[in-house]
DNA sequence: CTAAAACGTTGACTTACATCAACGTTTTTT
DNA sequence: AAAAAACGTTGATGTAAGTCAACGTTTTAG
């Protein structure tokens, strides 16, 4: 189970992890399966856990007064799912997580985070690495939907994240691209006469 | 002209520079003025300087086929300006720089950075601070650009970045927050009647 | 000092996308 | 196996914001 995280991170970092890192790591973080619908976060809670999806997927939304859910992100197999922000200052995060399939998580709380592994060279290098990578996809993300017309934002994300369009269904990607469902409907209806 | 990164620096991170490490800076960073619509960066340049800004405004765009502006980012004292993909992975910046005023940069270059400061711990902790901040900040930005109308974006920069409206012009902001000029003057004619 | 840009506003018109609603199909639940 | 929920599509209609154009004011440049 912790293999896929080891080699996440040994993927990404610039000396392999040692034996006794890896046993670290499967000391702090544990197991915890969500089944279908259930929620990882809710608005409101502090995020108190960081969670690599080992298995199934995810998506972050916040609800808006009509309750209608707008999608921010959509984790799958070897993301971190949760709220950084949440997590690192301790401010009440204003999204849910919930799980789209059954869902493996490898879980570590707050404290065992600061305490046992917060400072260890390799997690401050994954965790750099991770977080400019990150903002370089939402600087892409803010520019595309701004400039893009909704027929563009779905040909990029068919080439930059192909995967989403097995994993989830037409009106999870319409919310996470930012329009409605008839709309990315009427789009792939049209692209395919063409 | 160097005490106002040293203040920057300091107010970010946890121990104080050493004036060995102030003397170091002064020696890697060097001055830049920039006159009004002068370019820092152009689209196509691999970005190889980190340049923050000690006086001045300046801002971060592309331009379409059309040759519209489309600005997503504005630059003030004490922020950092560059594309710091371009800067760090040494791919073409799709991005224009230029100076909206009159602007005095502390520069520096890649080469420098990598040898003589990129791995101070001072510099790591900095780097560190300022893009996962990025991030949380992109984050909102992208959760508004999709969910807020045209006037919450309004109320929502100027309640964020109020000095913003001291610095540009409408069209500038109006392209910052992804609407025309002429959208952005009848919101605030509409929000005036109020 | 004068000309030229840059800027902001307003009106008329257009358009991309949203909303609302109905319906058929597929998947999930019991 | 039946019922319910989730999903995707299509049509009719609405609307927020874009486009185009004109004009007055302010700022900048020669």
């Amino acid at each position: 189970m912790i293999d896929k995280l080891v080699q996440h991170i040994n993927d990404r970092i610039d000396n392999k992890l040692t034996e006794s890192d890896i046993s670290l790591l499967s000391e702090v973080f544990h197991l915890k399966k969500l089944r279908k619908h259930q929620y990882l976060i809710q608005s409101g809670d502090v995020c108190k856990i960081a969670a690599f999806v080992v298995k199934g997927a995810l998506k972050k939304y916040t609800v808006d007064e009509t309750g209608k859910e707008n999608i921010l992100e959509l984790f799958i197999e070897n993301w971190w799912a949760g709220d950084k922000e949440s997590f690192m200052i301790g401010t009440p995060t204003p999204y849910y997580i919930d799980a789209y399939e059954d869902t493996e998580l490898l879980i570590i709380n707050k404290s065992d985070f600061i305490e046992k592994i917060g400072k260890l060279s390799f997690i401050s290098e994954l965790n750099y690495i991770l977080t400019e990578r990150q903002s370089f996809q939402l600087m892409k993300r803010l520019h595309s939907s701004q400039t893009l017309t909704a027929e563009q934002k779905l040909e990029q994300l068919q080439n930059t994240y192909p995967e989403f369009f097995q994993r989830f269904p037409q009106h999870i990607i319409a919310s996470y691209l930012g329009m409605t469902k008839e709309t990315l409907s009427r789009i792939r209806a049209n692209a395919l006469k063409k």
